[in-house]
DNA sequence: TCTGGGGTCCTAGGACCC
DNA sequence: TCTGGGGTCCTAGGACCC
């Protein structure tokens, strides 16, 4: 048996849990820049403020209806998730954490009442965090992310932990839960089904596997085999990411070479140190420009370059050169851009390096780095970076951010009594 | 005025090899 | 006129996830 936990309105709890005046009301958390509404408390929800919803749209909304409004604050979400994953860890040999506010859990050879343990992990992770979880438990984990949307959205359930352990409870969830809420069903699948009348889960397991692998690949064809069952989905091992992506929006559109390229360096050592932490190196830098895409009358223009590497590097220094090489090679004066990105990819690990013959990373970086690293962890982030950097010029609209109660000690919760 | 960010996997088609 | 067959690797783009 597998289960799927998940953490309720993640980001909104997370808020609640430092400011107990929300419980009970309404709470949006928005995406960097206060742009959208990136996660809903329950009573957000019933407000019918959508999922995405652009924040200066909702304004008034926030305003008369007296909803808590949050800017992104990822230091705490993040800490917060590693304790809940913490906690969960100790429920299972194997824990596969999944996205920041959710982790499979492997409980094959353990024969034990599902449900009671469900409820168990349940109760432990909310006196502990004040963060609310839902389970779902099942032979399969798209079965077992099925029974999570069972003991969070089918009527009249509560207690948030749903165990699909019988035949007859298999076919029931599979007849209620709808194709496009399917895990690995998205949009475009779901309309494709839609149009030869499968409406639920259901019907897809009732459908050849030839058709499914056919019109859906592979992968289709292990989600149906999951769905009867039958595991095809393995849990995956913690492992190094294969890419590393630092992208964002900007305040303002931007035309200016010289503050564009402050961003890409900025962004490029912001993918170089996640990079060296990993302990990996990389040998392809890609570098994307994109102009207002909400602007539609203007010409648009998007373009992405993939450098090359001449070798594997985790140099700050090299990689933000070969991302100001790309740069320039895509960047037009003509066009002002909202949004830019640096995705590192191509990587080997680190102690497993075969040098070139010919041409390699200076090999005098090495300790630069593991200096710059070391200080800019004690101290303060970015306190030694690239000459070239510069945040004042780049300033977030953050307007409602909450403290990092959990990691700065400056801003640890006072409590008077 | 104001509209997010970071990942993974699969496939088709081209380049290249013998 | 007629012009093979079977592989691998790489990449861009699409689909999906949260």
């Amino acid at each position: 048996m597998y289960a799927l936990i998940d953490c309720n309105n993640f980001y909104a709890s997370c808020e609640r849990v430092f400011n107990p005046s929300l419980m009970g009301k309404p709470v949006v958390v928005l995406s960097n820049n206060d742009g959208c509404v990136i996660a809903r408390s329950n009573e957000a929800k019933k407000l019918g403020i959508p999922m995405g919803a652009p924040a200066y749209q909702y304004e008034a909304v926030f305003e008369r209806r007296g909803v808590g409004v949050f800017s992104a604050n990822f230091p705490l979400y993040g800490d917060m998730s590693r304790r809940v994953m913490s906690i969960l860890s100790s429920y299972s040999p194997q824990q596969e954490i999944y996205s920041i506010d959710e982790c499979f859990l492997d409980f094959s050879g353990m024969s034990i009442d599902f449900r009671e343990y469900g409820l168990k992990m349940r109760a432990h992770v909310e006196k502990w965090t004040g963060i609310p979880i839902s389970i779902g438990i099942a032979p399969t984990k798209a079965l077992a992310k099925a029974a999570n949307r069972i003991a969070k959205k089918f009527p009249g359930r509560t207690d948030g932990c749903h165990v699909i352990d019988t035949e007859e409870k298999r076919i029931k969830a599979l007849k209620w839960l709808d194709i496009e809420d399917v895990w690995g069903i998205g949009r475009r699948n779901a309309a494709k089904l839609r149009a030869i009348g499968v409406r639920k889960a259901w019907d897809f397991v009732n459908l050849s596997p030839s058709w499914v692998q056919k019109y859906m690949t592979v992968t289709g064809l292990s989600l149906q085999k999951e769905l009867n069952g039958i595991p095809s989905i393995p849990m995956e091992l913690p492992e190094k990411r294969q890419s590393i992506a630092i992208t964002r929006t900007f305040d303002a559109d931007k035309g200016d070479v010289e503050e564009i390229r402050e961003r890409i360096v900025t962004f490029t050592s912001m993918c170089a140190e996640k990079l060296r932490f990993q302990q990996s190196l990389c040998r392809k830098v890609m570098v994307f420009l994109e102009t207002n895409r909400f602007k539609g009358k203007e010409m648009q223009y998007n373009p992405s370059i993939l450098v090359r590497l001449p070798f594997a590097t985790d140099s700050t220094l090299e990689l933000a050169k070969f991302a100001v090489g790309g740069l320039k090679q895509i960047y037009k004066e003509q066009f002002l851009y909202k949004r830019a990105g640096v995705i590192l990819m191509d990587f080997e690990d680190a102690d497993r390096y075969q040098p070139s013959l010919f041409l390699n990373s200076n090999p005098k970086h090495k300790l630069l780095m593991e200096k710059m690293d070391a200080i800019n962890r004690k101290y303060h982030k970015d306190v030694v970076r690239l000459g070239v950097q510069d945040f004042t010029r780049h300033q977030m609209r953050q307007e409602h951010l909450s403290r990092q109660y959990t990691t700065n000690i400056r801003d640890i919760l006072v409590v008077e009594i």
